[in-house]
DNA sequence: CATGAATGAGTCTTCATTCAT
DNA sequence: AATGAATGAAGACTCATTCAT
């Protein structure tokens, strides 16, 4: 995937133990083996500085095994942002169900979860990122970030709506709501990507908050 | 710089004609014809999908012509997101130039700036993002993209404190402002990013001013 | 087999219907099973095109089954050439003894048996000449195609001698008939391979007339 | 090419002694070159024993040279086919400049042309046979080879219609003399190269000449 | 300065063969 | 006897870099 390009610094592969030497295991188990290598090669080397030949060492399996799986190293990407695109959904969707009925503690719950180690770690992020630096030119990782955005917005447009309702909030556009609250969240990710030694959950967090503070000032104060 | 991996649908380029057809020319008009090629390249096929050879041919010149000026492909993307950089950083200076004493018109022009087609385009916009995505794997890269934050977050401190001063707001915290008005602008331009369709400067600069106006209501009403 | 050259337009194998699903069969079954499937997989995709994976699905069966019964790629090839040479020896042969005492009618049975459907398809054509393309460097096919040539060489010029012999035939060399005739043989089927839509068995069988009805004109008028 | 499948026996590359040592040469020089050493290297070890770093090797030249030149391999190969049925129809051209006006003459030499020792050598006829074994699978290959041989036919048809009509030969078909004629030609090839041993080309070329003295007895005693 | 042919390390992919089940 | 997951050597292709011209 990179031809002769310096794939700059690489860092070593940590393979994984296979605790019972099985030499079989069943397609299912084989392919989220190695989705899970190369979302930890992706955040260890980007898209860029990730090989077959280092998800196949990562996973501690042969060089042929990507395509023996996946059929080539494209699907395994595809699959693998899905994955992280799945994951993103239910941990929401867990963080939303923990949450009781009361639209502004949803939506705090919804925002929480953005901010809560589960998501807001570098390395999910930085493979979060890594696709979306790609996306425009793969039209395959444009719809699934296009469709994770979707479901977003649309569960966080209902809550938003019935904070306004319920707090007899006038003027506000719940659709706009949406908008500048999603596109701060993937901000914020992308500042701590950058910058991780000044930003932190909390900051992240802290920023958030003033948005809401300011839109919903008694939901959240 | 894909290796084997098929680059999708790459466009063809459209060279730089040569108005004046010059065997030579001084190294620095090469190198800035190179980044501007490099741009357009990036903007078309991404960074995976961007070859020297696509440069060269997008420049109208010749295959080592960009080991010549610059060494090596590294050293020309370094130089080509500086570049871009600069241009960003230039546009903030002339757009606040242009605005007159007051904060507020101030910081109303700092926000307009990057929603201004000049900054707000998808070639423009898909090549920031484009480094974004590797930038956590390249030192060279994170550098340059933190020297900027940093200086427009200085900017724009300096702004949103005596927009809170001259307000009279009380418990707002000019950083936290900062933080969250320039991750929203960065969330804001990576949506338009992926959902050309659906997005829009319009809806973006809604957004944005959603935020502004929650906080700042006299000011930006 | 054929590394990272495309192998072409593909065609689908139509697997062998189980009809009785047994999970044991006798070694001697497995072998031919899998030699026909071979010989409709070569037929449809040439050599180069023809993978254990391909053959194992055409017959319906597992991977691992030709090294099972076979040891090598190799040597099924080699038993397969082996099978249709086989199957040419026993049809001239029972063609032959459908054909009367009269050497003449013999060598019309012959003749005709390399036109009948049986042999003269594109199938089988297509198999023979795979293998003798490759023929040069594989020691194993050159010896099976010469030993052939050479049965069929003899009986022909059995048959040829005593036509010369019977006929009253002056200054011909049975040899040469032999050599002529066969030779040509092959051309025709050749050229019935590579022009499928010019060709047919009769232009075919006129040609090899021609020949026989100017070397033998009483016999073939 | 090969995948896993041992290419037997391969023979080594003699690679081309750089006469004058330039590192530099016209495209058009270089693929020539590139084809001449395809054409060892096939004769050598087949299509299928014959990879691109053998090619490169014989040539004397390094591995990514024949994507420079070529693009990929099937294109190499297909050119290296049209050199060759181009090297042969020139060849046939000039046997037959050689000739005189005489349709006999000129039939004559069409034919010698065949076993001359230009022609009717194993590695040119191996060549020629590996394409063919291939032809049914691909397209490109087989409409060279269908190219060539209806070229042929027509200059040839010409001729035997003179012989028939100067002759005042009766009840003979040229088409089927040129059908015949083309076809035991091939055949002899084919067995020359299965036979080497046995065969050479006076002897391929009595068996010609037998099919010619029993058509036109008066031209061909 | 500039060209563009040539290089060759690095990658993805294929597939015959192995072997635990 | 049979399966099919796994292996890994081999091969085609890419492309940054070099360097003779």
């Amino acid at each position: 995937m990179l031809g002769r390009q310096p794939r700059g610094r690489v860092l070593p592969a940590t393979p994984d133990k296979p605790k019972t030497k099985r030499r079989k295991a069943s397609p299912g188990e084989r392919r989220e083996q190695l989705i899970r290598a190369t979302l930890r090669c992706i955040a260890r080397n980007g898209i860029i500085g990730t090989t077959l030949a280092d998800i196949a060492r990562e996973a501690g399996l042969s060089q042929g095994i990507v395509n023996l799986h996946f059929e080539s190293k494209a699907n395994l990407l595809g699959e693998t942002l899905r994955y992280l695109s799945d994951d993103y959904m239910a941990w929401l969707a867990r963080s939303l169900g923990r949450a009781g009925e009361d639209a502004a503690d949803q939506l705090r719950a919804l925002v929480e979860a953005d901010f809560a180690p589960a998501q807001f770690s570098r390395q999910k992020i930085a493979v979060w990122y890594a696709f979306q630096g790609e996306a425009k030119y793969r039209p395959t990782y444009r719809k699934i970030c296009r469709e994770r955005d979707a479901r977003v917005a649309r569960t966080m447009r209902d809550i938003v709506e019935r904070i306004v309702t319920d707090g007899g909030y006038r003027g506000i556009d719940a659709g706009v709501v949406v908008d500048a609250l999603s596109a701060l969240t993937e901000g914020l990710w992308l500042r701590y990507l950058i910058n991780p030694r000044t930003w932190d959950a909390d900051r992240a967090r802290t920023a958030a908050h003033s948005y809401l503070h300011a839109v919903f000032p008694r939901e959240f104060p």
